[in-house]
DNA sequence: AGCCCTTCTTTTCCGTCGTCAATAAAAGAA
DNA sequence: TTCTTTTATTGACGACGGAAAAGAAGGGCT
C-alpha cells in the first residue's frame, strides 16, 4: 500500500454516507425526502447521514426559495458547499501541464499552464510540483485548504496503485506517479487516465449525471472513449478500455500507427485530417485552424476530409452503441471547434450503423474547454477524497 | 409488478448469504475458510450463513478426502447438493422448442425437442406447456421438485417484467410471456434474451467463472455476444446490448439483412458463408454440413469463405475487447463445428486488431451442445431462484 | 500415551447501520 | 384558531457482519 498522507479525511464511515453525498454533490439542492428516493434509502437514514456532513461543514442547507408548493411544511434542500475545499487537477500533455484549482463542486477557480520542453518523468516531476505550488498559493489566498491532487495522464494507469503503467505519448512505463508526487506535494495524489478522468467528471459533474450506462467519446489529437457500465467506469482487465480509436472502419483504409488500417484515429485523428486535406488539395496545411478555415470557405478536400472524419467517428459510435447500449454518448474534445463540419455525418453514420433501438441513444455534444481535462483530474481526487478505498472492488 | 408463483422460496435474507451460495455453486466444494476469503466475508459470517442453508438441505458437507494438508484440522468443504431441486430451460427458436431438465448445478437431467410449425404466440404456448408438463413428469418421478422455469428467446427481451419487447425473429412483440407461461405452468418464469442466457450459464458454470469482465461470442445462424462487465450482464439501456454481429468490418463488404454493408454477420453469419461459396464454386451448397464438407475436401473458394469469416469474427472480438478490455473471450455456437476452418483466421485478425495489452486477452473456445442454449435459460432461473429481485438493480 | 502444534470451525459478544413508527415542525387553508 | 399537508427528526429495534477467543480434529514429537 502506498502511504497517503492525509490532509483530512471525510466522515464517511459508511457507503450509505458517499452515496448520499455523492447524490447530493452531483445532482444539486436536493431536499432529504428527495435523497432518499434517489439513493433508495429511508428518510431516517439521510438525516442520520446528512448532520455530521453539515457539522463538518461539506453540506450547507440551502433556503432556495423557488416556487415552492404551497402545502406543507416548506422543504430544506441541502447542497454541497463547494467553498468548503478545494482540490487540485493537473493534466499532463507531453508539451505542457494544465493545471486547475477547483472548489469541491469541481467548479474552476484558477486555471494555469506551464510548457514542458522535455517529457521525462525527472523534468515532468518538478514543474508539476511547481505548478502545484502555486495553486496551493493561490488556495493559501482563499483561506481554503486543498484536500487532493488528481493527475490525468493518457496510456496505461493503475489508479489503485498510483502507478503508471505504459504511456506511449510519454514514453513513461510503470512510473510510481502518485508516490512520487504526494512526496513533493504533501498532498493525496491520484493518477488516472485522462479519457476516464474526464469521464469521472461528465458522471459526477456533467451530462452523464444520474446515467448508469453512458460513453464519453473525445475527438482531438486521438479518439478516445470512456465508458460507463452499470454506473462505474469500465477500466479494462489490462489496462485498456475505451479504445474506439482504434476501431476498424474500412479495412481499405489509411494505415494507422497501431499497424492497422482503416482506424477512426486514422480517419478522423488531427494528423489523419491535415493529412488528408494535404492529399486531396494540394494546400499546404498545418495545423487544424487552417484546415477549419479551408473548409469553411468551401474547399471540396477539406469538406470531404471532415465528411470522412465525421462518418468514422459516426461508426465508431456507433459500434459503441450496439456493443453496449448506453443510454447517452457524449462527443467532446478539441476537435468539437469544427463539429459543424461532421456533425451531419457523424449523426447520419450513427443512424445507419445503430442495429435496432440501439438507435434510440442519445447522443450529445459538449464543449470542451481546455482546461477541462485538468478539470476531469480534479474530478478524480474528489472522487478519491469522498470514496474511501474499496479493499473489495467488485465481484 | 407481475404475480409469481412460489412454489418455494431460497432462504436468502440477506445479500451475503446469496453471495455465499453462489461462490459454493460456481466454484465447486470450497471449505467455509476458502468461501469467507473469496466472498470477502469473515468466516465467522459464513458459518452463520451456511448453517440454514444446509439445513434446508441446500448445501451439503462434502466430506472430500483429496490431499489434504497434513497439519492441522482437516477442512470440511461444502458444496451445492444439485439433486436438491430442479429447474427447466427452454429455448424457442423459429423452428423447435429445446427443453431440459436440470439440477440445481445447472447440470442436464433431461433433454427433450418439440418440432414448431408456427411461431406465433398462440402457438408456441401449448406446445412449451406441454413440454413442461413432460418434465415436470420426469421430475416426479425423480421426486424432486422443480423451482423455476426459464425461457430463452432471441431479440429484446425485458427480464425484469418477464416481456419479450420484440423477436425479429419470432416476430413477437410486447408479449408478456413470463405471466402467460406462468399461468400454464404454475411455475416461477424467467424469459431472458438467449445470449444473455448462455452467458449467464457460463459465468455462473462455464469458462466465465471468477471473472468479473468477460465475453462469450455465439457463432452460427447469427453472430451474437454475451457482455459480462463488473460482475453483471449487460442489459442495455433499449434492450439491445452485445450486438456484435452488427458491427460493421468491412463497408464495401456484402449487404446485411439490417440494411448496412459488411457486418460481421454479412460475413461470418451461416446464410453469408453458404451464399459465398455459391457465388465462388457455384455449388449448389444448401446447408453447413455441406459446406464443412467441400471446405474439407479443399475447394477453395469454400476454405475461403471460412476464412473471410473468420477474420470477420477475429475482428469483432478484437473490437469487444479494444472497448471493454474483458479477460477472456469464449466463443461458442452451432458455428463451431467448423472452427478448425476459421480458428487461425480469427486468432490473427484479432492479434493485429487488438490495440496494446487489449491482445492479452484470453481467447478461448467451447463447444456448444445443442441443448446448451435451453441450459443458459435454466441457469437463468437458478439465479431468479437465488437471488431476490433487487427492488433497486444499480445506481 | 500424552502433549503440543497447526489449521479449520464455531461461539459469543458487540458495534453499527438503517428501518419503522411515531412525533415534531412549518407552513397555508378553513 | 384549528386542521391539513408535507417534510424532518427522534428513539426503539432488529439484524447483519466483524473481532476475538474458544473448540475441534487431526498429525507429529517426546
Amino acid at each position: 500500500m502506498r502511504p497517503t498522507p492525509r490532509v483530512e479525511t471525510f466522515p464517511a464511515n459508511t457507503p450509505a454516507v458517499s452515496q448520499i453525498f455523492t447524490t447530493v454533490l452531483s445532482q444539486g439542492p436536493l431536499t432529504r425526502l428527495e435523497v432518499a428516493r434517489r439513493a433508495g434509502l429511508s428518510p431516517a437514514a439521510v438525516t442520520k447521514a446528512v448532520r455530521p456532513l453539515i457539522e463538518a461543514g461539506y453540506l450547507v442547507e440551502d433556503a432556495a426559495e423557488e416556487a415552492r408548493p404551497a402545502l406543507g411544511r416548506p422543504a430544506n434542500p441541502v447542497r454541497v458547499d463547494g467553498g468548503r475545499a478545494l482540490f487540485i487537477g493537473v493534466k499532463v500533455t507531453g508539451g505542457e501541464l494544465i493545471g486547475v484549482l477547483t472548489d469541491l463542486c469541481c467548479r474552476i477557480r484558477v486555471a494555469r499552464h506551464v510548457p514542458l520542453t522535455d517529457r521525462t518523468t525527472e523534468a515532468v516531476l518538478p514543474h508539476l510540483t511547481e505548478l502545484v505550488h502555486q495553486l496551493l498559493a493561490e488556495a493559501e489566498d482563499l483561506g481554503t485548504p486543498v484536500l487532493g491532487l488528481g493527475v490525468a495522464v493518457s496510456g496505461d494507469v493503475d489508479r489503485a496503485e498510483g502507478v503508471v503503467r505504459y504511456s506511449p505519448f510519454l514514453d513513461w512505463r510503470d512510473v510510481p506517479f502518485a508516490e512520487l508526487a504526494a512526496m513533493t506535494t504533501g498532498l493525496p495524489v491520484t493518477v488516472e487516465n485522462d479519457v476516464r478522468a474526464l469521464t469521472v467528471a461528465e458522471q459526477w459533474f456533467g451530462a452523464g449525471v444520474g446515467l448508469s450506462d453512458f460513453a464519453v467519446v473525445t475527438v482531438g489529437t486521438g479518439i478516445g472513449c470512456g465508458l460507463v457500465v452499470h454506473g462505474r467506469v469500465i477500466e479494462g482487465a489490462h489496462g485498456v478500455a475505451g479504445e474506439i480509436g482504434h476501431v476498424t472502419v474500412d479495412p481499405a483504409g489509411p494505415p494507422c500507427h497501431c499497424g492497422n488500417r482503416g482506424c477512426v484515429e486514422a480517419i478522423a485523428g488531427e494528423a489523419a485530417i491535415l493529412r488528408r486535406i494535404r492529399e486531396t488539395t494540394g494546400a499546404d496545411v498545418t495545423d487544424t485552424a487552417q484546415a477549419v478555415e479551408l473548409a469553411h470557405r468551401g474547399a471540396a478536400g477539406a469538406r470531404e476530409a471532415y465528411a470522412r472524419a465525421g462518418e468514422a467517428i459516426g461508426r465508431g459510435i456507433a459500434t459503441v452503441a450496439n456493443l453496449l447500449g448506453p443510454e447517452r454518448v457524449i462527443i467532446s474534445g478539441e476537435g468539437l471547434a469544427a463539429y459543424d463540419l461532421f456533425a451531419e455525418q457523424i449523426r447520419g453514420a450513427f443512424a445507419a450503423a445503430a442495429f435496432g433501438s440501439a438507435a434510440q441513444c442519445d447522443v450529445q455534444t459538449r464543449p470542451l474547454p481546455f482546461e477541462e481535462w485538468a478539470r476531469g483530474a480534479a474530478a478524480t481526487a474528489i472522487q478519491s477524497f469522498i470514496t474511501p478505498d474499496d479493499p473489495h472492488p467488485s465481484r
